[in-house]
DNA sequence: ATAAAAAATGCACTTCCGTTGCACTAATAT
DNA sequence: ATATTAGTGCAACGGAAGTGCATTTTTTAT
């Protein structure tokens, strides 16, 4: 059994074929994933197959969603052991207006926002857009 | 004339009754609005026309877009002597799960954000989600 | 005032992405 | 071996953004 198989089942997902494929082509991947990026990379298989894996990964902690603000769903693997629904996991994504890639900055924590009286604040999304460090060089 | 005529003028924006309409429509409003909104108040309008204006105000400065996570662009007319594009005046935005308003927190700027080597920022995107001060009385 | 030019509006249509229903197939449990 | 559950594929739908072009309104020039 493959590391990767280990992974999806520790958190309860089935590692078929198709889910392994994706798996390892997020995990070669630097950059955040839209479905038409997986898409294109998996052109024999089916659109709702692939929406339907992201999805699943994404209920069991294995990606997380990310708003880049292009209104395009981007996804990447989560880093192990990360919770991202707590706070202090929640890291910045900075969103490349040149190659258009969208990267996770997993060190770069988002700061805590003291809100004004009566506001609870359950999550978080800061996205930094600009010239991102392939593209600066 | 009035103050709102006055207004879009001194933006080089022509106040036709339609644009008066939708800055008052705006302007009464203490939240976000999407185009949805809009055109559901002004039935009688077309959503193009409605589409346009916004497009217009934002271009000359009069209100700014938020993308707040629902993937439908909110926006919300700018303070007086705002300039959106600067650091310095971008300011957080709340979006209710409950009620499901956004609001501009004009008084949280958004904070400086150290990056990595090599990214450069030119625009920041702040979103909190939680519950607002309507709904947590 | 009239005609020409420019700007705004309205209608129809398109595109893109996300999403769902249902049938079919593969895997797992009894 | 059979029943049950999980995964996949196909087709269609939906919402929201966006565009091309005809028509109307407003502005400018004559
Ligand atoms: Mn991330
Ligand atoms: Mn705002
Ligand atoms: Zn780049
Ligand atoms: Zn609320």
């Amino acid at each position: 059994m493959t590391e990767i198989e280990k992974t999806l089942e520790s958190k309860t997902v089935r590692p078929t074929a198709m889910r392994i494929l994706i798996y390892k082509y997020m995990a070669d991947k630097e950059i955040a994933v839209a479905l038409t990026d997986i898409e294109n990379a998996f052109a024999k298989a089916d659109r709702t197959t692939l929406y339907r894996t992201l999805k699943t990964f994404e209920e069991k902690g294995i990606v997380h969603q990310i708003d880049d603000g292009t209104n395009i769903s981007k996804y990447a693997l989560c880093e192990p052991g990360c919770n991202c629904e707590l706070e202090q996991d929640l890291h910045l994504h900075f969103h490349c207006g040149n190659c258009e890639e969208t990267v996770c900055l997993t060190e770069q924590k988002i700061p805590h926002i003291n809100l004004p009286d009566g506001y609870i604040a359950e999550d978080a999304n800061l996205v930094i857009k600009g010239i991102c460090e392939k593209c600066s060089g």
